[in-house]
DNA sequence: GGCGCAATGTTAACACTGTTAACACAGCAT
DNA sequence: ATGCTGTGTTAACAGTGTTAACATTGCGCC
């Protein structure tokens, strides 16, 4: 009837304001009839540009790892134990700015794994910086040589366990000073270059 | 009319079967009219005994933080620190053989805290039996002296970070031998007390 | 320019959900 | 026995994802 029968750029502010309900009120929220309402639009049309509910969830997680690697990619210090300190923090901050979108992108509400093999990628992507960035420290002699393998898992388990915490109110409120991230990320860290370590693979 | 229009025991097992339902389909699954179904009564009937869905779900969380406690408490060792390391492993293990419930417990979903008085007691409890055995670790001579709050934070990130993201499909799979989770517990603890030589406790 | 097709919207409907109000039965205390 | 309280049922409402059928538009093509 009017001249907006045809919306012209829905897929592209269907996701904006996914984002931005996701962000105000959490994934719950994020429903198709909320989105059809605040885009002017009825629900079926955004079956469209998306397959379903879910693949629109996914949409949104996707896009927020690949705004967590942007994020972690931009951390740039000249040495390597301190980009990856950095990258740890850069990790954390990402979190705590948006925590709906975090819980989106980890709560296992789009598992199993698979499903949404553009949502694996970029998560794939993110965690190839992290990845990188511990071989870089091990390059460097930092770490006392520890296998890189566990060492990854232990690094992104840490940060993302205390992310979480602190974003879901888990730990007491003095645990969540700012300087605290930075102090677990280091906890991690052996003291300083080699020293002797007794784990063994 | 017939013999069993009061169910008489009805609270026990909606709770017993909401476990199964968590268990085997997600929290997603837990709905109140499959529980029902399950119960062979109708929907409204639950409302007797639960103040709506998220209430039931609080009370499948707080069953399991309780039962997350008791199987931290069930850990004795003699040595503080290996003590310290076999909680961690305890606590990976339950997340690993419950994911869904470990999800319901901390996925954010029952948020904020204050809603659930009960659900958030419990989660204390649980995480006391983990600051307990940092306390003691450290009265051992343990962890160098570090402060213990910032230590139990990152302790528990950890094993929680570790837990999730392995229950979730994040890490390699290479990354979740069994022998990883050990391993993983330790790389955050120093390579042992300050120096072999006095050890006293 | 006009035509037809593909893209993209709407309407109507179904099955499912949480939740509430009104009603019905059971058992226990008086 | 009588009535009260606990516990279940029935009926209904609003909101959800999703699909089928239909309507409109814009663009390529003659």
């Amino acid at each position: 009837m009017s001249s907006t029968y045809h919306h012209g750029d829905l897929y592209r502010q269907a996701l904006e304001q996914a984002q931005a309900l996701l962000h105000e009120e959490g994934a719950a929220a994020v429903t198709l009839r909320a989105l059809a309402r605040r885009l002017r639009v009825t629900a079926p049309a955004l079956y469209r540009h998306f397959r379903n509910r879910d693949s629109l969830l996914a949409a949104l997680a996707e896009h927020g790892f690949l705004e967590l690697r942007r994020q972690l990619l931009a951390v740039r210090r000249d040495d390597a134990l301190e980009r990856l300190t950095g990258i740890g923090q850069a990790y954390i901050a990402f979190a705590q700015a948006q925590p709906n979108l975090y819980r989106l992108m980890f709560g296992g509400q789009l598992l199993p794994r698979g499903a949404h093999p553009d949502l694996d990628a970029a998560g794939l992507s993110a965690f190839a910086v992290l990845q990188q960035s511990i071989d870089d420290a091990l390059d460097a002699g930092y770490l006392n040589g520890q296998p890189a393998g566990p060492l990854t898992a232990a690094a992104w388990s840490l940060v993302h366990g205390f992310a979480e915490l602190t974003i879901d109110g888990h730990l007491p409120d003095e645990q969540q000073a700012p300087g605290l991230a930075a102090l677990v990320t280091r906890l991690l860290l052996p003291g300083g270059p080699p020293s002797h370590h007794d784990n063994t693979l």
